[in-house]
DNA sequence: TCGGGCGATTGCGCATTTTCAATGCGCCCG
DNA sequence: CGGGCGCATTGAAAATGCGCAATCGCCCGA
């Protein structure tokens, strides 16, 4: 991905600031920051990285949507995760483990590339960017376990509903993006064609509606119904 | 759980330090440790913490086994991690987040009750607790992507199979208790009785074998097959 | 504009799982 | 020793989801 370098992230005055990794660091720990953070702009498909591969970098996702998936032994993958803005990606390497997922950008995604070193070598300064790490990892836990529960328990009804309603937890305007039918099975546990008959059965139920190309506003109310029957 | 005190903790001379929380520890970081570590010994069915409650301690598992569950919106509860020997359980009280889980002994279960407090102190002077922290949570989001893709995908039988074999893994005589089927449903997102069928029949086809009570004896190579295809 | 190509949708038969209910089994308590 | 209780097992019908293949719609490049 490495050709979609997009400039250097002047850090100090990043939008993201107050919600990111770096939150807590003050004017010292930017002196520290001998080399610069790259930024990079990806286009859908593109891979951060694979599953067993052994980085020295994470990834803190500036906006757009990256899926973490796994292979299964038959072959297929199962999605296990999506990572949006805010979101920092590859914490495994702070542990000097090989990365855990694949990570695939699913709409375009803007990144900024940490150095493990780098973030070592803050952490060990600065208290409050280690408690920040140990909130990633507590977020990225609670993530998980809400995907068992939420999205990999019932049936597909209740699932396909359950990850709508995800989709659009934050967005006032009940509208979202949808992805590939493939993906959706491969993040609910069920196949692409049951995703398929699923989404398309809510459509002509009028859950969901079309507002342009792939986007799509949802009938919130019922569609909490269905997810929680 | 608290009528179930069972001394203090000598945690200098622990059978377990050397894969404990407090591995990394030094004469001079016991010396802080001004209050003793309590232990616990608890029966199955007893009750550690509920989800939402705040709480002020995490524990340390010495033996035995514990679940975490979650409550859905229909009643019902999802399992959503399995807790045994030299796990850390309540992590997330160390942000002083409320427990993420019901946490119920499944197994006679020796615990030790880490205060807050204390952990945070240790943390704070000892950088190899802090990374022995860092390496807790990780393992527990490992875990966490292991239920998904092994233990909630696939058909009933594959589950079971691969839920067989994951209570085997460390044990060289490939033999485990079993729990009830409720449980075991709601480990792998499948009713009670698709679980009892499917158990039921594994016994017949001699691929579990009772040799004393809730004792099974795994067929393991044969359990692999059909936990892969 | 035409021909592919790709993904979504749908039909259909089959397998699996659920659901509800009945039955069986072992154990504890009186 | 005889309920009664909790849990496992089983049956049977209904619901759900799967697998495979055909079709459709749309966009893109020649």
């Amino acid at each position: 991905f490495k050709e979609a370098w997009a400039g250097e992230a002047d850090c100090r005055n990043c939008a993201l600031r107050s919600s990111v990794l770096f939150a807590g660091l003050e004017e010292a720990d930017f002196e520290r920051l001998h080399k610069p953070i790259d930024q990079f702009v990806l286009q859908p498909g593109a891979m951060l990285y694979y599953a067993g591969q052994q980085g020295s970098q994470m990834f803190t996702i500036r906006s757009g949507l990256v899926k973490l998936s796994q292979l299964l032994p038959d072959g297929s993958q199962r999605i296990v995760r999506l990572m949006r803005s805010t979101d920092i990606i590859g914490l495994e390497t702070l542990l000097d483990q090989p990365y855990e997922h694949d990570a695939v950008v699913m709409q375009r995604t803007e990144i900024c590339a940490l150095p493990v070193a780098v973030v070592r070598e803050l952490q060990a300064r600065n208290p409050a960017l280690h408690t920040e790490l140990l909130a990633r990892w507590q977020r990225a836990l609670k993530d998980a376990d809400e995907w068992i529960t939420q999205l990999s328990t019932g049936s597909a009804k209740q699932r396909v509903a359950r990850l709508l309603l995800r989709l659009v937890k934050d967005e006032p305007s009940s509208e979202c993006e949808l992805f590939g039918r493939e993906d959706m099975g491969a993040m609910l546990g069920i196949t692409t064609e049951t995703a398929s008959r699923t989404v398309a059965e809510f459509k002509r139920q009028s859950l969901l509606l079309e507002t342009s190309t792939n986007r799509f506003l949802l009938d919130v109310p019922n569609l909490r119904l269905i997810a929680d029957l």
